[in-house]
DNA sequence: GGGAATGATAGTTGTTCCCTATGATGATCG
DNA sequence: CGATCATCATAGGGAACAACTATCATTCCC
């Protein structure tokens, strides 16, 4: 049962007239005769009494072309749906960020996006990695911005750019006088978000497993962990973007010896269809932070 | 666009399986897997992720499954229409009947067509026979009982019994002393139906256009026309069918010297479909007129 | 009875659809 | 870590379908 022949049939039950249901159909009168002929022996109804002046739909036709508008009306509304579903740069967008990036870099790339990809919809969903990765999997999400690459079967990920870390003092810290601090340094009194944060693996990473841990001292985001520091309950690592957070905080901020940092990355499904919008996704993100990685690291924000 | 195709469309969307889809739509899993790629290309729109483990709707489609369900359900719908309606010997049948007929024939037939075709509904419809023509053109009747034969390019009859005419005379009248009676005799104080009764124009010509014709008694009806017999008004000519009615009426039935009478035809258009419908409704009422003339010329009613 | 109009039929061609067989890829398990 | 299984995609071939042009049959009308 093709849609098409349906359409034949109320073209001919309109016209009464094969001739002319055929032109309005766009093909030849033979093929409009036949087809027809074809859907009566299937349905086993004559559809049309062909008179030698007019072509009249039977009673059995009078009830059944109810359903054939219906299902011709839905089929056309499907494909009108997909038409409009056809560029992917389109429609809704669920983006998972991580708690220590949300804040400073959306600010930074929601007008881009918005121009760059008018009628995408981002939608943004702060939560930790681990989180993001499971509404990933899930398709709760249609991709995520973390601070670590994604490589599996199922998931994949893409650096858009690489965030510096900077060393974050209270104001009254010895090591305030130092132009550039070394890791190590930091060590003894360094203070770490809370569980889950991936930015606190890569802090302790960067300076090494600091026995000064204080285990009451855990912030459980970067706000409160930077309100800590300016309070001088001690130092952290602070991610490149949330340099003027932390600033505004009253926390000194001072380049490492050795400068490191985290990449940022986009992941998303492999099977993912719209990869084509992550991967603008992606490009507008990166173009946006072009170049901020050194001038983060002498102190500015771009 | 192939229906078929959404019911793999939707099979598929369902069981998030394609080799379990296949089955379910009782194809191969190549089958759907080509044709659900088509349908995405066609569409332009990817409906389908395809996971290393689960097959997921996507977003899009979610927004097209309704209008691919309702379309589907239209369709089945209305093959099922068609396959109630599949049947000519089933549903409404408009059957024209003459008014000097209807009476007396309805009564008959009735009981013998409901057991003949008991999902045929016939409905009769009474009027004269060039009114009943013009509906029978116009659809608005599938068949009709008539004493004319009907033949041209549009509409076609066929006998069905011969119903004979007896002599009708007030019981006072000279003639009824005779056992049967010259066509001749009756001319001088014959009473006709109205014009446009096909009954009138078929006694006059059996007993030839008597001069006594008074214009002032013209019945409009068989019944009013036996009752200005019985009542002495003049004599007519009256069909067998009739006989019953119009001994109730009180007056006298002779059969005619030279016997004559009219035949009753079903007619129909020539291109109706549900000509084995007609067939039919002519078959079981010839068959329950069978023997009729022979019992209704010697003055019985069969 | 000839001509115009109309629908049906015939023959042909390109497309579509379905099958089986096989390939590619990822998951699972010893 | 390699073998095996599961799953979907691809390839090739054959049957069915739908489209066309050309032609025929019928009806209607003058």
């Amino acid at each position: 049962m093709n849609i098409r022949d349906l359409r034949y049939l109320l073209a001919l039950a309109e016209h009464q007239h094969f001739g002319r249901a055929a032109r309005a159909c766009g093909v030849s009168q033979p093929t409009l005769s036949v087809q027809v002929r074809r859907l009566e022996e299937l349905l086993g109804v004559a559809l049309f009494e062909r008179g030698g002046k007019a072509v009249t739909p039977t009673a059995a036709l009078e009830r059944m072309i109810g359903h054939a508008r219906e299902a011709v009306a839905e089929t056309e509304a499907m494909i009108a749906v997909a038409r409009n579903q056809r560029d992917p740069l389109c429609g809704r967008f669920r983006l998972g960020v991580i708690p220590t990036l949300a804040p400073y870099l959306l600010p930074l790339v929601f007008a881009p996006l918005r121009q760059a990809l008018p009628s995408l919809e981002v939608e943004p969903w702060e939560d930790q990695t681990e989180a993001l990765l499971d509404r990933l999997r899930g398709h709760d999400l249609d991709a995520a911005l973390l601070a670590t690459e994604v490589d599996g079967p199922d998931l994949a990920s893409r650096p858009l750019f690489d965030e510096p870390f900077l060393a974050a003092l209270p104001p009254e810290h010895p090591l305030v006088q130092r132009e550039v601090i070394a890791e190590a340094d930091l060590a003894p009194d360094i203070l770490v978000l809370a569980e889950g944060h991936c930015l606190r693996d890569q802090a302790l990473a960067v300076c090494g497993q600091g026995g000064a841990l204080s285990g009451a001292l855990r912030a459980s985001s970067l706000p409160t962990l930077l309100n800590m520091v300016a309070a001088g309950y001690g130092t952290t690592l602070v991610p490149g973007l949330a340099a003027g957070a932390a600033q505004d905080a009253g926390i000194v901020l001072r380049p490492l010896s050795a400068p490191s940092g985290r990449t940022v990355c986009i992941a998303w499904r492999t099977h993912f269809p719209r990869c084509a919008a992550v991967e603008a996704v992606g490009d507008v993100i990166a173009a946006r932070l072009r170049g901020f990685a050194e001038g983060a690291a002498a102190g500015t924000v771009g």
